[in-house]
DNA sequence: GAGTTTGAAACT
DNA sequence: CAGTTTCAAACTC
């Protein structure tokens, strides 16, 4: 029952007469709302709310939170729909919770403002990301390494004949495109015509993933870079993760050496590196004047 | 363009 | 989890 108006919020009695102490307060500004939130987020916590509400509010990493919007969920928007309280449970309210569900609501809205705010936050870091990616498109060998808009000649065709362009080697498949008139694959299940089976391969994919937990990276997301194996190629040849993405091998790779780590090198290797994007470079620009 | 080499992905 | 096989791309000639 609301009991009393006031400028700075409202008291919320849970009983009759005029608010007392464990009455409940609705502020109004802001500072006084993060409270409130605090308060909201606490009962959580401590399991005051229904499982339905809870699954709804688990934290999310901020860069899973981004990339599962880039990837899966595309396909399943369906998932997303989101239900108000009184869909959920159709029976008539009280004013008093009618006002709780009030706060919950603003609680969420602020929730949701805060993970908008990460979100710009996280697509900043990606845009930064692909800059530096950009630059060194020429370098990349068949992934579309910063998942940028990619121009149609960008994309490069693929040739898979016995995967049905529904396996990770398929480089269409792994950058989550249909593959293209260009690709020369057999038997290509990832033409648009067959949408489940690619669902299925992608879903087949991530839950083998998750059993393996081999990282908490996602497979379909070929900007991440999770280290390569590299034996022969010293990692200054295609065949490296690292070297096709433009990046330095790390403490992450396994791979054995390695001349394409961050720290100083020689000038003879530096110039085997730099020759082999350069003939990159020269092969790419001849093909496209 | 055919054959070889390579490392990632998949399999056992 | 480690070893093996399969795969498609990179490379060489």
């Amino acid at each position: 029952m609301i009991n009393k108006d006031s400028r700075n919020g409202m008291f919320i009695s849970s009983s009759n007469g005029s608010s007392k102490d464990e009455d409940l307060f609705v502020p109004k500004d802001n500072e006084q709302r993060e409270d409130k939130k605090q308060e909201f987020l606490q009962a959580q916590t401590q399991s005051q709310l229904s499982s339905s509400e809870l699954i709804g509010d688990v934290p999310v990493p901020r860069l899973t939170l981004f990339v599962s919007q880039m990837s899966l969920d595309e396909n399943q928007g369906y998932y997303k729909k989101q239900m108000s309280l009184e869909a959920l449970s159709p029976t008539k309210y009280s004013p008093q919770q009618k006002q709780e569900n009030q706060i919950r609501q603003d609680a969420q809205e602020i929730k949701q403002l805060e993970i908008q705010e990460i979100k710009q936050v996280d697509i900043q870091e990606v845009q930064n990301v692909q800059q530096i990616q950009t630059r060194r498109k020429v370098n990349k060998a068949n992934y579309n390494v910063d998942n940028s808009p990619v121009e149609e000649d960008e994309m490069k065709p693929c040739h898979c004949t016995k995967t049905h362009c529904l396996q990770l080697y398929c480089s269409c498949f792994h950058n989550r495109r249909q593959c293209m008139s260009e690709c020369k694959c057999n038997d290509c299940y990832n033409d648009g015509q067959h949408e489940e089976d690619v669902l299925k391969a992608v879903e087949q994919i991530k839950m083998k993933e998750q059993r393996a937990s081999h990282h908490d990276l996602d497979s379909f997301d070929t900007k991440q870079v999770w280290g390569c194996k590299c034996k022969k190629t010293k990692c200054v040849k295609g065949y490296c993760e690292c070297f096709i993405r433009g990046k330095k091998c790390t403490s992450h790779c396994q791979c054995t050496e390695c001349e394409n780590k961050r720290q100083p090198q020689k000038k003879q290797k530096n110039n085997q590196q730099s020759n082999q994007v350069n003939k990159k470079i020269k092969k790419k620009t001849s093909v496209q004047f």
